[in-house]
DNA sequence: GTTTTCACG
DNA sequence: ACGTACGTGAAAACC
């Protein structure tokens, strides 16, 4: 017949012990769950499991008085309650060995430790061996012939003849033993005076309990006194030392038939817990396990003295992988990381953040070791650091992920391991495995350039931009709040009186119902949820009602007011600079952007708003020097379409948009009109925009055939920016992604759209792209040229501000000239063309001046 | 959180 | 017959 074996295992006994033994390391997963116990609990489990048990049970104490509490209150008062990370892992636990298959069984008012008794002596009836996994001396009195113990503080099976060996003792003795000698940590008293060594010798003479007792009269002394003061509490001793062996439970032995099949199960849930080595274990004979790429164990960090061991413990590291979401986390190795703890788990003992940020920049900077993280100029604000001393960086996520596909913003770390990594977390150790990956796919795509020459070295720029800050005077911001403020508080008490009612101007549901209800006035275009009230409709309808001008000169001093000149306010810092946020890994088309606050919509085109640039000032005794491309992308789409006209254009030195008007509109140059110039330039823009007649209509204000009469003139006489501009599209859809001359790409999954306007706006982006993109190109590569120019050249001056065609410079008034040229030369220099690259450089004491 | 409007290139 | 310029970010209203 089979051998039949059955395991049953102390679960709070083997919990306990696993959590204490993994205390130390800090276990969890990169959320900060807490899984030292889990790990220790499964791994001694799987060990277990190792001697191919038929039936398995895991017995748990119930969180209730047991029988025996109800008769003496206060046993076990002085048992601590299990830590919080512990009690955490505790239901994990069992929903594990639920997946597992494996029988938890707990039984109302009774301890574990009954239940292990009672089914080892069922198992017994049924002819089965028991072995018992505790790491509770206790459980010795449960030996028999066909029950052993698997003794977990030792790895040891004690069987009837160790325990022989061990204490001289019959299983059934030892209950005798306790009594005599009491547990302090179970609070059994026992007698007072009398330990193991009195009680194992009171036993060897008299036998057991009752004759201990039933002789004390004969023992002599202290000891003797001692027996006979102590009967009730002896027996009241061993009463409570005994395990029950037939304890009312529920379920029956073959409720804990174990197929080890079925603990492959709970594979995916160990994986999810980041016990990857588990789960690996679990994986059945012959299916290969879906492992996931790398296997972590993170280590948490509590307090500075964990932070500086985890440092230490990476001071020999060839590189260092950061991370800086959720919390700060760290790998020298792709198995293992170390990440501080979120301040609600584990004792709320997390140390500081920025002061852990400062511990590990200072290791950075001290090792000078390369790192691999997500985004690093994040990283760098957060360590503290300085622009010109910055750790080497070897690999950037993010700005990889960008380049990679500019289509998908990046919106997180964890987002990025999911979609190259089968990994559902994002831990820092994942780096050493995207680096490779990433980077192989850079090179294939020909962006290895891009990446190494352009964007890293601008990564370090524009940190130094962010870091500077622009300076800016707060009396031109209060003086204009000032006027604004007022001029609006006027204008609204006029459109009050005109309109009969107060009304919410700048709601565009109220408004609409004053300027299209109240007063009848026809309305134009609509949105989905009502009549357009934007600034194209109430030009049209000006004329009819002096209200709709006020409503126009309102919306926009308030626009100017609360997003320009209140909101700037709001970011100055204490030294009243402004320090922008440029966005790296946004734009699809490679642009860089500006967030909180976007110092790239600074008003200019009206005066009114114009003044806001006068608050923008140098630092100190210095100059602002400012330098801008002229019509670059115009000047880049003659040189890609090599529109031999065009770029005649503008080699001839003379005014490109009048130029052209003079060969569209077969007229004179000096006989264009301004009408006549300005339709030449909307023309210009629709065709870096992807042109088409009913967009130019509307920019011009003129019927849709008259736009596409412009067109078609405009392509007469330049046929190869139509031929551009058709090759663009046709390129397009035959790679699937436009690019720019530089190699930067953009997928067009637009021209694969059923749908006929997403196809449009995929060929108008087609055209677009490579323009306008290769435009940002040529900025990101002069901007790291002036940087090296200035820092290399010894110079004080630094960039401040980039606005896709523009880059400010702060410098001291002596430097003022050399760097106006310096701009100039590396901006112009950028690139040799068809036609040539005109950069312009002023200087001023704001930004108003520089123009 | 989405929509509308509007500032810039 | 269709509904349209390219690329951004921020404030306020609205739901």
């Amino acid at each position: 017949m089979e051998e039949r074996l059955l395991l049953a295992v102390d679960g709070n006994s083997l919990l306990y012990q696993a959590y204490h033994a993994f205390y130390k390391a800090n276990l969890t997963t990169r959320d900060g769950f807490p899984t030292g116990a889990l790990k220790g609990f499964f791994t001694k489990l799987l060990e277990l499991l190792k001697r191919e048990p038929s039936h398995v049970l895991v017995a748990f104490d119930v969180h209730q008085p047991t029988f025996r509490h109800e008769r003496y209150a206060d046993y076990k008062l002085g048992r601590k309650p299990p830590e919080e990370d512990l009690k955490k892992q505790m239901p994990v636990v069992r929903e594990l060995l639920n997946a597992m298959g494996i029988a938890v069984i707990e039984c109302p008012r009774f301890e574990a430790d009954d239940v292990l008794g009672t089914f080892a002596r069922m198992a017994e009836q049924q002819g089965m061996d028991t072995l018992i996994a505790t790491g509770d001396r206790d459980s010795f009195q449960l030996i028999t012939d066909r029950t052993k113990i698997y003794y977990t503080k030792n790895n040891s099976i004690v069987d009837e003849a160790a325990l022989h060996e061990l204490y001289g003792l019959e299983p059934e003795r030892m209950k005798d033993l306790k009594a005599l000698m009491g547990d302090s940590s179970d609070h059994i008293p026992g007698i007072a005076g009398v330990g193991e060594k009195t009680a194992l010798k009171l036993l060897e003479t008299y036998g057991d309990l009752e004759g201990v007792l039933a002789h004390a009269s004969e023992v002599k002394g202290k000891l003797g006194e001692r027996l006979r003061d102590g009967v009730e509490d002896a027996r009241f001793s061993y009463w409570l030392g005994t395990i029950a062996t037939d304890a009312p439970v529920r379920e029956t032995l073959d409720d804990c038939a174990f197929v080890p099949e079925r603990a492959a199960n709970a594979r995916q849930r160990f994986y999810e817990l980041e016990l990857n080595s588990i789960a690996e274990r679990l994986a059945g004979k012959d299916e290969k396990p879906e492992k996931p790429e790398l296997s972590v164990e993170t280590v948490a960090i509590r307090d500075e003295q964990g932070l500086s061991d985890a440092l230490n413990a990476l001071s020999d590291a060839d590189a260092i992988a950061i991370v800086t979401t959720p919390t700060l986390a760290f790998s020298g190795a792709p198995d293992k990381a170390y990440a501080l703890t979120a301040g609600e788990t584990l004792f709320d003992a997390c140390m500081d953040e920025d002061e852990a940020y400062r511990m590990l920049g200072a290791f950075l900077l001290a090792h000078g070791v390369p790192i691999l993280t997500f985004d690093a100029k994040k990283l760098y604000h957060r360590c503290g650091f300085e622009a010109d001393r910055l750790p080497p960086l070897r690999f950037d996520a993010m700005l990889s992920d960008y380049l990679l596909n500019s289509n998908r913003p990046v919106e997180s770390f964890d987002a990025l391991c999911r979609a190259w990594l089968k990994s559902e977390s994002g831990s820092p150790a994942h780096l050493f495995a995207l680096e490779p990956k990433m980077t192989e796919a850079i090179e294939r795509n020909g962006l290895s350039a891009l990446l190494n020459d352009v964007e890293l070295p601008l990564l370090n720029v524009l940190f130094g931009m962010e870091r500077i800050g622009f300076r800016t005077d707060e009396t031109v911001l209060s003086d204009l709040h000032a006027r604004f403020s007022e001029t609006a508080k006027t204008l609204e008490s006029h459109i009050y009186d005109l309109a009969g009612e107060r009304f919410n101007i700048l709601s565009p549901k109220q408004l609409g119902h004053i300027l299209f209800e109240k007063l009848g006035l026809p309305s134009g275009k609509k949105t989905k949820t009502g009549f357009s009230t934007d600034a194209d409709t109430l030009e049209a309808i000006a004329p009819l009602h002096p209200i709709v001008n006020d409503v126009l000169k309102f919306r926009f001093l308030t626009k100017l007011d609360s997003t320009f000149v209140e909101g700037l306010l709001k970011q100055r810092d204490k030294n009243g600079r402004i320090h922008t946020r440029f966005m790296q890994c946004v734009a699809a088309t490679g642009r860089i952007s500006s967030a909180e606050p976007n110092l790239q919509n600074i008003p200019v085109r009206t005066p009114e708003g114009r003044e806001i640039r006068k608050a923008f000032v140098p630092s100190e005794g210095n100059i602002l020097v400012g330098a801008d491309y002229s019509q670059i992308e115009l000047r880049l789409l003659a040189h890609i379409s090599g529109d031999a006209g065009f770029i005649d254009a503008f080699n001839s030195g003379e005014d490109v948009h009048a130029r052209t008007a003079a060969e569209v509109f077969h007229v004179p140059l000096d006989k264009v009109t301004s009408e006549q110039r300005s339709a030449a330039k909307a023309v210009n823009f629709g065709i870096v925009y992807g042109i088409s007649d009913f967009g130019l209509a509307k920019n011009l204000g003129v019927s849709v055939p008259t736009a596409s009469g412009y067109i078609k003139r405009y392509f007469e006489r330049y046929p190869g920016v139509k031929a551009y501009l058709h090759e663009s599209v046709e390129q397009g859809k035959a790679n699937g992604y436009a690019q720019t001359l530089f190699g930067r790409k953009r997928p067009l999954p637009e021209l694969n759209a059923s749908n006929y306007n997403v196809r449009q706006f995929g060929e108008r982006v087609a055209m677009n792209m490579p323009i306008q993109g290769t435009a940002a190109d040529l900025i990101k590569i002069a901007m790291v040229r002036v940087d090296r120019a200035l820092r290399d050249g010894g110079y004080q001056a630094r960039l401040v501000l980039q606005i896709h065609d523009e880059l400010l410079v702060d410098a001291p008034k002596d430097e003022a000239e050399a760097v106006k040229r310096l701009m100039q030369d590396c901006m112009e220099g950028v690139a040799a063309f068809r036609v040539k690259l005109i950069a312009e450089a002023k200087c001023g004491e704001s930004w108003y001046e520089t123009k």
